[in-house]
DNA sequence: GTCTATAACCGGATAGAC
DNA sequence: GTCTATCCGGTTATAGAC
């Protein structure tokens, strides 16, 4: 079952929605031309016709805004992973769809995502992927690999079974940041990297399986294990 | 060889030198006191009997002081792991050593240490480990675990050989990360992580040497030849 | 070249009146 | 819910002293 993201804020009145989104809009378009930093609050709200404190009334803190805009993000992805799902049964091309269409979501995007994930770097911050704020979605975006590899090709016994969904999404992470700062053009090493790693990644869960290495599969699952908060 | 850091700036006078680091030293207790975001650059300059602008003429921004840190302890680093390695042979010992020593020396300053890390994120600042102006310090931090592997008991050969130094640096920024925001006591977590993972590096760089083995080998490289800047 | 002193700018954030 | 005024701190500018 989806754990479906509250998008509706606590917001009375139907013109407070309408007014958030105003904000939110004119914000990330903003954004998209010059860059997180070279916006400023001044700015957006000017360009909204309203006073900076009224912005504030909406978004506590400047990187709220980038991070509504990652809680969008995130049901859409949601919707097109399931989509991809019910084409193909192989998990590393269900797991490789699924890293690229939270790329071409990105797209339009990726020069003021470097803000976002400095955030990200910070698990302290509220806004972090990392933080007890952040647990509903990210719990969202685990289920999405979940999800993919629960009814694909890839039989995976016992505790693997249970790691692997949270992995995946930690390797999302890494492309994503990856790509963020590929300078490539079209980005193009990105996709050379996420094709050639997930080829080594399905190797390395095949080969794990042969009797010869249970001790290092073994020795992965207990640090898995102890590590684990 | 060594790359020797260019400690000393061009300062004049041997005066301008001794200002520059009172200012540094002062900082970095009230960092480690109150955290870097809490202290202000007001504060910092009076703390010192200067003016701010005074501070501003040795260091253009608050954040280079954070900077200045990093390479002032990467020196230190170099010289400490030079003797670990004269006193084991044993490669996996030498790595574990090398990233503990530099866990060791960061101890005091954990609590500000956030702050570096997120300016690590962003490949773009110029005070990230990625950045070019970065590169003369980053490349003696590659060098450290170029040597601990040089004269160890671990033969390699080849390509194989030219990336490792390069990837255990990875490998140890990614533990320093996880020890910045492991909130176990003493940070034990930490300790099991680097135990644990480094383990199971090298059994899989053992392993690599197997016949059967050869095809995710040449993926591998492959895949670093190709991504490489 | 090394600093002092002081004021000002800029932009994120907040308080409190309406 | 929205506005105006204000704070706060990083940063810069100015002008001058040694």
């Amino acid at each position: 079952m989806t754990v479906s993201l509250e998008k509706t804020k606590n917001l009375k009145t139907p013109k407070a929605q309408e007014t958030r989104e105003r904000i939110f809009k004119t914000a990330l378009e903003m954004f998209k031309e010059k860059g997180f930093e070279k916006v400023t609050m001044r700015d957006i709200a000017k360009n909204c016709q309203m006073a900076v404190g009224a912005a504030y009334y909406y978004f506590k803190t400047k990187e709220d805004l980038i991070f509504d805009f990652y809680l969008q993000t995130q049901d859409d992805h949601y919707q097109e992973s399931i989509k991809v799902f019910a084409e193909t049964k192989d998990a590393q091309e269900r797991i490789r769809k699924v890293i690229e269409i939270k790329i071409e979501q990105f797209i339009p995007y990726r020069g003021m995502l470097s803000a976002l994930f400095r955030i990200a770097g910070d698990p302290n911050h509220r806004l972090s992927p990392f933080s007890e704020e952040s647990k509903k979605i990210r719990e969202e975006a685990v289920d999405i690999f979940r999800l993919a590899l629960e009814g694909s090709n890839l039989k995976i016994k016992g505790e693997v079974r249970t790691f692997l969904p949270y992995l995946f999404w930690l390797y999302q992470m890494g492309i994503i940041l990856f790509w963020i700062h590929d300078r490539s053009e079209g980005q193009k090493q990105t996709h050379v990297l996420l094709k050639h790693s997930l080829k080594i990644i399905f190797q390395l869960i095949r080969l794990s399986r042969l009797p010869g290495l249970k001790k290092l599969r073994q020795n992965i699952l207990q640090m898995l294990n102890q590590v684990q908060k």
